[in-house]
RNA sequence: GGAGAGGUGGCCGAGUGGUUUAAGGCGAUGGUCUUGAAAACCAUUGUACGGUUCUCCGUACCGCAGGUUAGAAUCCUGUCCUCUCCGCCA
């Protein structure tokens, strides 16, 4: 979520950075809630004003009953007396009344009950008003959230504005390309044919875009989950486990719903969800909680599987394993301060390329524009493989910073060193790295004229020391 | 899955409808005292939102959500979670 705040102050200068992004229909939620602000705060501050009186005469009340030093003419006739103030609005002089504040006249004759009835009956008129305008705000900030879960993040200054992915800019290729003396072939046909992936069998469990592992191909993908963990860990962040499936809280948190909710399968029987990734866990891990600075920045991996519907790219990147509904990743995660927040996106960046680099597959990094930023971050690097069997670049990695984006939904704050006054955290997420597509990258670029596959050095010692997938002698 | 017990501030813990502030303790922070420290004593103590503007004031929050009441931590209903025992299970 963005800053009310800020909203309030500079709403057409929010407009102005909105409309670098590529998303109709955000310009038009600022009108709304620049207007759903304004009414929101004009009746919180009536209608608190009048509660405030409500609770200061139901505390009178009860000190009038319980009064022992007045007579119960004494109290009967203040009763009356207050009963008319209130019906005349006046608070305060019915608050002094019931206090003994004011003069009052002993009325042998008065009837406590019928007095104190009279001023109950004051009482509940000014509490259904109250009721009413309480009412009247939950409608009002239900709307307001709404409007305020739906806005995406603004994009940073350093972050290109141009209109859409096709716009992303290319860094300079890392590694190098592989010269084939014979004709590429994609991981389809790789796979299979080395017996390492099943594309059919995957089919008949769960349908299309599910696939199964075998022999080589699940040993491989267990090796590059221990590799990337081991790499980040050596980076300094800790590892953690985290649950796959999750509260519908935690996919606000991490800023997936309301805007994705139909990426995410949710169960049967229960409110919870599958994670699309383990970043919805970590985001979430400090919810609620307020970290000492000295503590920052936290960094956390996690490996776990991603589980995606994929119903809005139907029929894209049908063939394979670019794009299916369950895969595996690990994701580095950090909670850092608004100053260190964007020296950090640099570094977990480096990282991830690093990890690329390790593999000996050729990459590059990719600055995303504004246009193509998506819905939460201000800033991101994406980070390709090149796959030669596909004739593409992968997205392997991609790396945000979210400021205080998901903070701001999921309560992450922080105590500044020497101070009691809580700041948001800023939040970065970049995968280290997802599994099928860098075996998609291995297997393409390491194949060899014979059909076999050369194994990363880098992968060897968490493969018993194999250098190479054979291929299947006929 | 069955039975029982419970959920109150950073922590422990009191509080069964009201005489305006969730008692008390621990911890933490600041101060006094001290060469320094400890001890003792004094003071302070959460979060969000709104108003005000640098200091306060107000509202809400006692797992969560409803309800009863002029008034709820307290009574009622639902729900979630934790613990203990039993059953099942890797």
């Amino acid at each position: 979520m963005l800053d009310i705040a800020l909203i309030r102050s500079k709403p057409d200068w929010v407009k102005e950075q909105i409309e670098k992004l590529n998303d109709e229909g955000a310009l038009a939620r600022i009108d709304a809630i620049v207007d759903l602000d304004a009414r929101r705060r004009e009746t919180r501050t009536r209608i608190e004003t009048a509660q405030a009186a409500r609770n200061k005469l139901n505390r009178a009340m009860g000190a009038l009953r319980g009064n022992k030093r007045m007579t119960d003419g004494e109290k009967a006739n203040r009763a009356q007396l207050a009963a008319a103030a209130l019906g005349a609005e006046d608070y305060e002089q019915a608050s002094r009344l019931m206090a003994g504040a004011e003069p009052a006249t002993p009325d042998k004759h008065a009837e406590m009950k019928a007095a104190f009835d009279e001023l109950i009956r004051e009482l509940r008129i000014m509490g259904d008003e109250i009721g009413e305008g309480f009412r009247r705000i939950e409608a009002i900030e239900a709307e307001l959230k709404e409007n305020m879960l739906w806005l995406p993040n603004l994009p940073h200054e350093s972050a290109p504005v141009f209109e859409s992915e096709d716009d992303n800019i290319p860094g300079p290729m890392q590694g190098s390309l592989r010269e084939f003396d014979f004709e590429p072939k994609p991981h389809w046909e790789l796979g299979p044919a080395l017996d390492i992936i099943d594309f059919e069998r995957g089919v008949k469990l769960s349908g299309s875009r599910y696939y199964t592992l075998k022999g080589w191909g699940a040993r491989l993908q267990r090796a590059l989950i221990s590799f990337f963990l081991d790499a980040a860990r050596e980076n300094g962040y800790t590892e953690v486990y985290v649950p796959n499936i999750v509260h519908g809280e935690m996919l606000y948190g991490a800023a997936q719903f309301p805007k994705f909710q139909d990426t995410v399968f949710s169960l049967a029987d229960e409110e919870k969800y599958l994670i699309p990734t383990a970043e919805v866990g970590i985001a979430n891990l400090h919810r609620g909680e307020i970290l000492e600075e000295a503590c920052l920045p936290l960094q956390y991996v996690a490996h776990s599987p991603c589980y995606r519907s994929e119903k809005a790219s139907a029929g894209r990147d049908v063939r394979g394993i670019k794009r299916v509904h369950q895969f595996e990743k690990v994701e580095m995660f950090k909670f850092a301060t608004p100053e260190t927040s964007y020296t950090e996106l640099e570094t977990m960046t480096r990282q991830a390329e690093a990890i690329c680099a390790a593999l000996d597959i050729p990459y590059r990094r990719l600055e995303i524009v504004t246009g193509d930023l998506g819905f939460s971050a201000t800033k991101k690097y994406d980070i390709e493989m090149w796959s030669p069997g596909c004739g593409e670049w992968l997205e392997v990695s991609s790396c945000s910073n979210t400021e205080a984006f998901q903070a701001r939904r999921a309560m992450l704050r922080y105590y500044p060193s020497g101070t009691r006054k809580t700041r948001y955290l800023h939040t970065l997420n970049g995968s280290g790295l997802a599994t099928p597509r860098v075996m998609i990258a291995i297997m393409e670029n390491n194949q060899q004229a014979d059909g076999s596959i050369m194994i990363p050095e880098a992968l060897r010692p968490y493969l018993g020391g194999a250098k190479r997938i054979e291929a299947i002698k006929n």
